[in-house]
DNA sequence: TCGCGATGTGAGATCGATCTCACATCGCGA
DNA sequence: TCGCGATGTGAGATCGATCTCACATCGCGA
């Protein structure tokens, strides 16, 4: 009621100019009387003048909207990520608009197609695929600034925040060797393909450097929800020569293998050595507490948004490629092996 | 780069027809020859033409968005509700952008004022406040589709999807006073105030009708953090004559509680039995599993989505309010007292 | 054969904000 | 006193899609 409707056009004629004056006194450009400009903006606050930004956006073919396409915007990662940029966004006057892909790149596809149609500023992308990326590398070249967190795109050149997936498994393998391990478990997802691709990497360099081979069979894969990890998990533990100690790649994997692990009558750390990527709430109210590789989530959001900020201001140099060191939070999930 | 301002103006002219004609072609409104429709298709398809939403939304007021104020984008009941929301305004072409008010009202206010100047076509809103609300109703009042989900408003008739919190809490006291327990402690918080007030009642409900005394001191008011449920449920243990049981309002009180009583060395359900509100992951981690109400969370949004969509199509009833009944489910955090 | 409804198309207006261009006035220095 | 830069203002164009209105043509029934 109180304020539908009111444009710049009510608000010159309120103030008796020309919509041209009545612009320039409001944005503070071009020349106007200092008596003419008072008059329009005491007009403007009287009607409760508000611009529209769709005709701004009409005519500068942007409107002050960032997209945001994380894998699963119900992963606490990236809920944390996607609350932090939209904070950071705030600041700048800028909506954050989100769209999941649910790890899922036809669906990404889509999204992508349907924002760029809505005249967005910008993009924040975590890409599902490590390889079908064409879509992405296009949506760039187009124009629109677009900033990558936790996966990397090879074929774009682009700002990225990232966190150092193969560092953060080799430092986690190496601790379970370090306590006598040397039948480590791997249970890695197959979605998030970039990241779950580095962390195997730093699985396979940690055994290696310890002069371990490569045991095929005690890496399972499943799709990355807690239940798929739970049949994974009760698959890998079911084998004859079962591992002593395991790996698991992020959260929902881990949540997964603690289910399974239960189920299967096997406890933590005295049967089973457990070991996961990525920090979570639930990692403390368990019994034993378990050991994790964190990673500087509050630092992922905040950093990408302003990259993506910075970018849509103009400024022009070379993409920045940030990849943060994660750390090692030592709980009580993994036994020391004396004698193995 | 590819369909970088392909607009209407050069499909009409690749079509050899005014722009009238080529908008009636794809859009399928008038009269428009056969043969001159397909020629228009033809040369929308192969130039890759997509109508500018900003330019269609600055004709039509609208832009196909849809705007969810939350409490906390980071709680797992509003990602949850965000992820169903979204999922079904994909359906119908509507993108959703969220912006959470972090449980401030101040904050809400805000949001709302900016997401007003974006034309933005409906709104979905778990208010903050119990009592100041008259920027919700000015908001509604303007035409925009408001529905409320999780907390209604008092003075605001539009639809809203909500929970019986009353009786989901009476349950959870009943289900307590029936194992013998009659000192039970309340964890409850005071931002979300519309459901801690109702389930407040539900739990003095509940005693009143076994006849058992309301004792204010065994109530705990925190604000809802696990931080802050933490030193509230060490300062309600550490009275002299300290509750056998407790109930938690909400799932990060129920989190706080949890480490409470750790630290504390008490032991669930021998030492203290409680009963949370809101299902959660880490409900089942634990040892014993707690027992919690759970809400139908998978139904709200999918619903609260469908109710706006119906309004956006302009559907003309009176408004609906959804309560929906919750669930006692009952694990090992409660303990049987006899001879009490 | 005439007339009118059905069919088909384009010119131009519109949504709201902003910018360009043209024009008018003022005041100061030569 | 003249002239020109500085100052101030409005008419109208523009962004892109859509809609109204005007106009033209066609074909069928009377």
């Amino acid at each position: 009621m109180t304020q539908k409707g009111i444009t710049l056009k009510d608000v010159a004629a309120a103030a008796k100019v020309s919509r041209a004056t009545a612009a320039r006194a409001l944005n503070s450009y071009g020349y106007v009387g200092d008596e003419t400009a008072l008059r329009v903006l005491e007009a403007a606050e009287r009607l409760g003048y508000r611009a529209n930004l769709v005709a701004q956006a009409l005519r500068s073919g942007q409107l002050p909207i960032v997209g945001f396409v994380p894998g699963d915007i119900q992963n606490p990662f990236f809920a944390r990520i996607a609350h932090d940029i939209e904070v950071e966004l705030r600041k700048h006057r800028h909506n954050l608009l989100i769209a999941s892909s649910e790890e899922n790149v036809e669906q990404e596809k889509e999204l992508l197609e349907s924002l760029r149609s809505l005249s967005i500023r910008g993009f924040i992308l975590a890409p599902t695929s490590a390889t079908d990326n064409q879509h992405i590398v296009q949506l760039a070249h187009e124009g629109a600034p677009v900033v990558l967190i936790d996966r990397v795109v090879k074929e774009l050149q682009c700002d990225s925040v990232v966190v150092d997936n193969e560092g953060g498994a080799r430092e986690a393998v190496d601790y379970l060797v370090s306590n006598g391990h040397d039948r480590i478990g791997l249970l890695r997802d197959d979605s998030r393909i970039f990241t779950a691709q580095e962390r195997l990497a730093g699985y396979q360099n940690s055994l290696q450097s310890h002069g371990i081979a490569l045991d095929e069979s005690l890496i399972s894969v499943a799709r990355s929800t807690v239940e798929h990890a739970v049949d994974a998990t009760i698959r890998l533990f079911s084998r004859r020569n079962r591992p002593t100690a395991l790996f698991t790649v992020d959260s929902l994997m881990t949540q997964g293998a603690l289910l399974g692990l239960r189920s299967m009558g096997l406890s933590i750390p005295h049967d089973v050595s457990l070991v996961g990527f990525d920090d979570f709430n639930l990692a403390t109210f368990t019994d034993p507490q378990i050991t994790v590789v964190a990673q500087p989530i509050s630092e992922i959001g905040p950093l990408a948004a302003r990259f993506l900020l910075e970018r849509l201001a103009g400024k022009k140099i070379a993409p920045r490629h940030i990849r943060f060191p994660t750390r090692l939070i030592v709980r009580g999930s993994v036994a020391h092996l004396r004698g193995r």
